[in-house]
DNA sequence: CACTTGACCTGTCCGC
DNA sequence: TGCGGACAGGTCAAGT
């Protein structure tokens, strides 16, 4: 599902895509994926052209003339897909499986570009959302403005090592998941990186000795890098701004791999419940009740 | 406060 | 083959 990785190949994608584009049209299929205090958000819109694509966590900001934001989360199953005049879709990704012609049965709202581009939202499951916000009231948005800190921006040991030990008592994995905590890491990276430093996923933060939180630290920063360099991973649903699949999922270590044979010590991965959500790990290189010392 | 559970949705897969 | 139910997992709200 959309995680950094994801939401930042997306960007990439839409800063060379969108930016300079006079938008024309925007059709809103499904009500709920556009959220705005405006009466009229459509009216906001047209005409607006695109001046830049940013991220925040697993957020997309996208900066608008006229003194509007577009917020865009993809939750679980959203798309971002941007298909220019000139190509058909679907035609020329050996790739890509998921997408055929859009809109499919899965667009919720539909932004067309003076010129003829089309900007697609897709989201199977209605949980993503567009939120039009005015550029003054971004700061203070009630998602953004709770974010923990970029992993990939001066994330710094000590700073890491300082906010988990306000969270003792929980445990690791629950912490990764809280982006208030660190913004950016989902279910995949997290199982990931836990695997990297040989933790097991359940144990408590105060039972993790110092030499494994700094390999946890690193960790985190080298798979998200890696994962962008692959175009993120897609699980079901993921693809970027062209449609495309990312790749990640081909060295993933533990995520998906249960019954499978551990590539450090060809255990056989393990496959959980923790913290709500299935979790993957090796049980020899990720060993319980690690005592603290 | 910290953690768990349910809700939000829909497509897929599994067992009967 | 058909069908009910579990499952997928990001975030929020409510419950323990």
């Amino acid at each position: 599902m959309p995680e950094l990785p994801e939401v930042e190949t997306v960007r990439r994608g839409l800063a060379d895509l969108i930016v300079g584009l006079k938008i024309k049209d925007l059709e809103v299929l499904n009500p709920k994926s556009l959220r705005a205090a405006a009466k009229n958000p459509q009216k906001i819109l047209i005409g607006a052209t695109v001046q830049d694509v940013q991220r925040r966590g697993k957020m997309l900001i996208i900066s608008l003339s006229g003194g509007y934001t577009l917020l865009v989360h993809l939750r679980m199953t959203g798309q971002v897909v941007f298909v220019s005049s000139k190509k058909r879709y679907g035609g020329g990704h050996p790739n890509n499986s998921l997408l055929n012609e859009l809109p499919d049965s899965s667009t919720r709202i539909i932004c067309s570009f003076q010129g003829g581009g089309k900007l697609f939202f897709n989201d199977q499951r209605k949980f993503g959302y567009w939120q039009l916000v005015a550029n003054d009231q971004v700061s203070s948005d009630a998602f953004l403005s709770k974010l923990g800190p970029e992993p990939l921006e001066k994330f710094s040991f000590e700073q890491f090592n300082k906010n988990l030990q306000k969270r003792k008592k929980s445990i690791i994995k629950a912490v990764l998941l809280d982006q208030t905590f660190l913004a950016g890491i989902g279910n995949i990276y997290a199982d990931e990186a836990l695997f990297a430093a040989g933790i097991y996923p359940g144990t408590k933060v105060q039972d993790i000795r110092k030499i494994q939180l700094i390999k946890l630290h690193q960790a985190i920063i080298e798979i998200l890098q890696t994962a962008i360099k692959l175009g993120g991973s897609s699980d079901r649903n993921y693809v970027d701004a062209q449609g495309l699949r990312g790749g990640y999922l081909r060295v993933a270590k533990v995520f998906r791999r249960e019954g499978k044979n551990c590539l450090k010590c060809s255990a056989i991965i393990q496959k959980t419940r923790l913290a709500g959500r299935g979790t993957h790990f090796c049980p020899v290189c990720q060993p319980k009740g690690v005592k603290k010392q």
